[in-house]
RNA sequence: GGGCGCGUAGCUCAGUGGGAGAGCGCUCGCCUCACACGCGAGAGGUCGCUGGUUCGAACCCAGCCGCGCCCACCA
């Protein structure tokens, strides 16, 4: 090693990430590790399409779970030597960034109307030149091995031209229609939005009843509304068929209060004879029930309320121009001075707000374009009912095709700028419409002008097309032929309707394959007190932040090792754990790395816990891969911890120093080896202090990116070794807690005389006693390390036994103190006494011996066997 | 209203038919020449409740109590 860096090794006592990770990753963007060439064939490659985040998004928790884990298996893919793409990108994201944008126009005090739809637009791709890199910036800081080189955008022009052609495919099979139907009217974006982009709230309204007299008789209907203005676009009353209070009034009318409008009773099964009076007022222009309800009875479809939320003049001209809330105090204003309100109460019930405004939802008729989806879903169902595209938890397999087989109609426009402009075009010379992929210059049937369709493309129709418009669809490109299908799609399971699905769906119909073989719907990591994280409530936590004061390897450990199945909140103690280990490979990399005899890396086993240690390493190989390859990071983290920090650190390590120390070829050559396997393990974890301590390994040849990832090599494993060397610990163990518990001094040297096989040598030195042999000759101990120097002349010296610590006498010595050796005998004869009594009770039920697994009753038979013996030898 | 999931050590979570685990926190002892972001040894749990199945239940079944999420058109 280079003078300079050996001392650098040497002086640097304290891993710290903020000094490295810089560095490394512009290592790896030199090396163009992660930009692959396109070559080779889609089952032999490994491809992934990240979740294209927001272009106005900044990196969340979400986000730094979602690449820890893709990144964790394209850098373990890319290890194993696949042709590796991780494809970058983001997402136009229609509402957000128009959102974001007219916010800042509103604090130059102007409106987007005033600028001008061209102009307007230009503002926004300014605005995302200027700023729309920041997260991709900030994938970096997390070590994400995407391919910087090729960064791909929605509205970029191919993607663009991809777009154009599904809508057009779409349109000229008969799926993509326009239509008045009753939209989800976001008055907050002020477009139409998908079901998809609503959720309900509950809210405390006020329920009012209503008297709407019936022609033609002294009777009255009572209704009842939580939103009185929409009784001014009231069509219909409806009762149920089989209600016979209101059987007899099925094709009589009632009179409409205010407006005086004779509205047919209907009969429908919609109607709940429960609720209330059992009689529903129908308003098919503003409510999603009453419009199917208008639908099946022919009813007239009146709106009252505009886009803009205010009251318009169908509404008459008493309430024309009010906002829709103020219309309908109004109303019941109105409806009190004729008299007609019977009743107000509170009430709570759920109501639709838009996830994307939060302002409440107001259903209304408009026209919009809609595509039709069943014929989409059906291929879509079945490969994921035949598993070709396999859903992990399996528990969201039946929630993707529950929901597949309700599939409705997908409003796909927006009334927004921001996005893809609908390929639409009309000419009002002779009402043609033309869909074409490029804008035609006049109108094909009579020459006339045409204009371009005003509304965009909701934002999810063109992130359908991720996995294969990245890759250049509809061009045959080589990359999509080298990267098409992916190979697995992580995601969050809220956006499994609102992405994945519509990925199967469109894949399958346009790219010729599904999009990926696998996804993998992990779990959400919830605040610290377990509510969600989000902006709004403030309780995010930064992942930057967690990058900035513990490092990215920290962070991806953490959250690796806290996901789960289930939601899990953020623990601050994985995080923790994480730079705790990074810190832990530093330094025992050091001590590794300062100490070895020049050799080669390989393993020279010449002892048993040589054996042990490399039959650990491989299991521990084997079981960490197989756990990344089934998405079960936690374990996969918790293993790899388990082993490097326990058992490489704890026991071999302290077992081999004296070796180490001494300069000894084998142990060094071992040691290199693992160390080489154990961060080639680590890196898709943990790539920043692997690599980083890589650079001082001296087999290195290249980035450890780039290095092979280690397979487990079987004829290492070594289940007698495995079995002798746990022995050992275990009775290292017991034997330090027998010196705790008697409180012998952390000096003293135990004599010690081992009954049956001589139990390995580190088990002496590391607890401290000095084993002699029948002959009471020295055995081992001091003479083979070169430990501290003996205390006292007192050591036992084949004398009697005061203890037994499993096959082990204590031979007596002046340092112990002979009360708390009787203490501690007497407790373990208590310990016994109980495990004999369990066990003869085991044993003495028939039941038992006759039913249970003969194996079972068997190990019961020997540990009974052992307890006996123990308890007998210590009661002399 | 339907569906899914969760209640295990003080905290966050594993374990899912044969003697309760991890990390953090806590107690005791150690600045032992890789690491005090460390080392060694401990304490701490009627595995939500009630019944059932079983030789045996944290684990399987039923019911109940508490909590979370998703879907759904009850005015």
């Amino acid at each position: 090693m280079d003078p300079a860096r050996r001392k650098k090794l040497e002086g640097t006592t304290r891993y710290e990430p903020a000094e490295v990770e810089a560095r490394i990753f512009a290592e790896w963007i030199e090396g163009g590790y992660f930009h692959p060439e396109a070559g080779g064939d889609p089952a032999e490659n490994y491809s992934v399409a990240i979740p294209p985040p927001n272009v106005t998004g900044v990196l969340h928790m979400g986000h730094a779970l979602n690449g820890s884990m893709q990144d964790a298996l394209v850098r373990m893919n890319r290890m194993r030597g696949r042709n590796t793409l991780w494809t970058l990108g983001t997402d136009h994201a229609g509402i957000a960034t128009q959102a974001v944008v007219e916010k800042g126009l509103a604090e130059e005090g102007v409106s987007r109307h005033e600028l001008g739809r061209e102009a307007f637009v230009e503002r926004v791709w300014a605005w995302k030149e200027e700023y729309g890199s920041r997260i991709v910036e900030q994938y970096k800081r997390l070590g994400a091995s995407l391919d910087y080189e090729n960064e791909r955008f929605t509205l970029d022009e191919g993607y663009v031209r991809a777009v154009y052609r599904v809508f057009k495919l779409l349109y000229d099979k008969g799926y993509i229609y326009r239509d008045n139907y009753m939209v989800n009217w976001d008055p907050g974006s002020h477009s139409a939005i998908s079901d998809l982009e609503v959720e309900n709230r509950e809210v405390e309204d006020t329920l009012y009843s209503i008297d709407y007299p019936v022609e033609g008789s002294d009777r009255v209907l009572t209704v009842a509304t939580v939103r009185p203005e929409t009784m001014l676009a009231d069509t219909a009353v409806a009762v149920n068929p089989d209600d016979a209070r209101h059987a007899d009034l099925s094709g009589k009318h009632c009179v409409l209060p205010l407006v005086g409008r004779r509205l047919p009773i209907v009969a429908d099964e919609h109607v709940d004879p429960e609720f209330g009076t059992g009689a529903l007022k129908v308003t098919p222009g503003h409510d999603p029930n009453d419009f199917e309800i208008g639908r099946r009875h022919g009813l007239e479809e009146i709106g009252v309320i505009g886009p803009d939320g205010r009251m318009n003049e169908e509404a008459g001209e008493r309430f024309a121009g009010m906002a829709a809330a103020d219309a309908g105090e109004a109303v019941v204003v109105a409806l009190r001075e004729e008299g007609r309100l019977r009743d107000e109460e509170p009430y709570v019930h759920s109501v639709p707000f838009s996830e994307r405004s939060g302002a409440r939802i107001e259903p209304l008729i408009s026209l919009q374009w809609f595509c039709r989806m069943d014929e989409l879903a059906a291929p879509a169902i079945d490969v994921v009912e035949r598993e070709e595209v396999r859903i992990t938890p399996p528990q969201w397999k039946r929630v993707y095709l529950d929901w597949m087989r309700e599939i409705r109609p997908w409003c796909i426009s927006r009334q927004l700028w921001w996005g893809h402009r609908i390929p639409v075009w009309y000419c009002d010379a002779c009402e043609e419409t033309i869909v074409a992929e490029e804008a035609p210059e006049r109108c094909g049937a009579c020459g006339g002008p045409l204009r371009q369709e005003e509304d965009v493309l909701d934002t999810w129709f063109s992130s359908a097309l991720w996995p294969f418009a990245t890759l250049g669809w509809p061009e045959d490109t080589p990359e999509l032929r080298a990267f098409y299908p992916t190979s697995f799609l992580t995601t969050a399971r809220e956006i499994l309707f609102l992405w994945v699905a519509r990925m199967i769906m469109t894949g399958i119909e346009f790219a010729g394959d599904v999009p990926f073989r696998d996804v993998y719907v992990h779990s959400v990591i919830q605040a610290r007190d377990g509510r969600r994280m989000s902006k709004s409530l403030g309780t995010g936590i930064d992942p930057l932040e967690e990058i900035d004061e513990h490092g990215a390897d920290a962070l991806r450990f953490g959250l690796l090792a806290m996901s789960s199945t289930q939601d899990v909140r953020f623990s601050d103690a994985k995080v923790q754990q994480g730079a705790d280990l990074a810190n832990k490979l530093w330094n025992a990399s050091r001590l590794i790395l300062l100490n070895v005899a020049e050799v080669e890396a390989a393993p020279r086993p010449v002892s048993v816990e040589d054996r042990w240690l490399l039959s650990r390493l491989e299991a521990t190989i084997a079981s960490v891969t197989a756990k990344l390859e089934e998405y079960d990071f936690a374990h996969a983290t918790q293993e790899a911890y388990a082993f490097f920090w326990s058992e490489l650190c704890d026991w071999y390590l302290e077992i081999v120093k004296p070796r180490l120390y001494e300069g000894e070829a084998e142990v060094s050559a071992t040691l290199l080896w693992t160390l080489e396997r154990i961060l080639a393990l680590l890196h898709p974890i943990m790539p920043f202090v692997s690599e980083e301590i890589w650079s001082y390994h001296p087999a290195r040849q290249g980035h450890l990116a780039v290095h092979s990832f280690p397979e487990a090599d079987e004829s290492l494993l070594d289940p007698a070794a495995e079995r002798e060397v746990r022995d050992g610990i275990e009775l290292t163990g017991r034997l330090r807690a027998w010196r705790d518990l008697v409180e012998a001094p952390a000096a003293t040297v135990l004599s010690a005389r081992a009954e049956g096989a001589a139990p390995p040598e580190f088990v002496g030195r590391l607890a401290r006693c000095e084993f002699v042999d029948a002959n009471a000759r020295l055995r081992s101990g001091r003479e083979e390390s070169d430990m501290d120097a003996p205390s006292a002349p007192s050591r036992g010296d084949g004398g009697d036994p005061i203890a037994a610590v499993g096959s082990v006498k204590i031979l007596a010595s002046a340092e112990i103190d002979a009360e708390a050796v009787a203490a501690r005998l007497e407790a373990r004869r208590k310990e016994l006494r109980s495990e004999v009594a369990r066990a003869e009770g085991k044993l003495g039920n028939e039941k038992f011996v006759d039913r249970a697994p003969a194996e079972v009753v068997e190990e019961e038979r020997q540990k009974l066997v052992r307890y006996r013996a123990e308890l007998e030898e210590l009661s002399e």
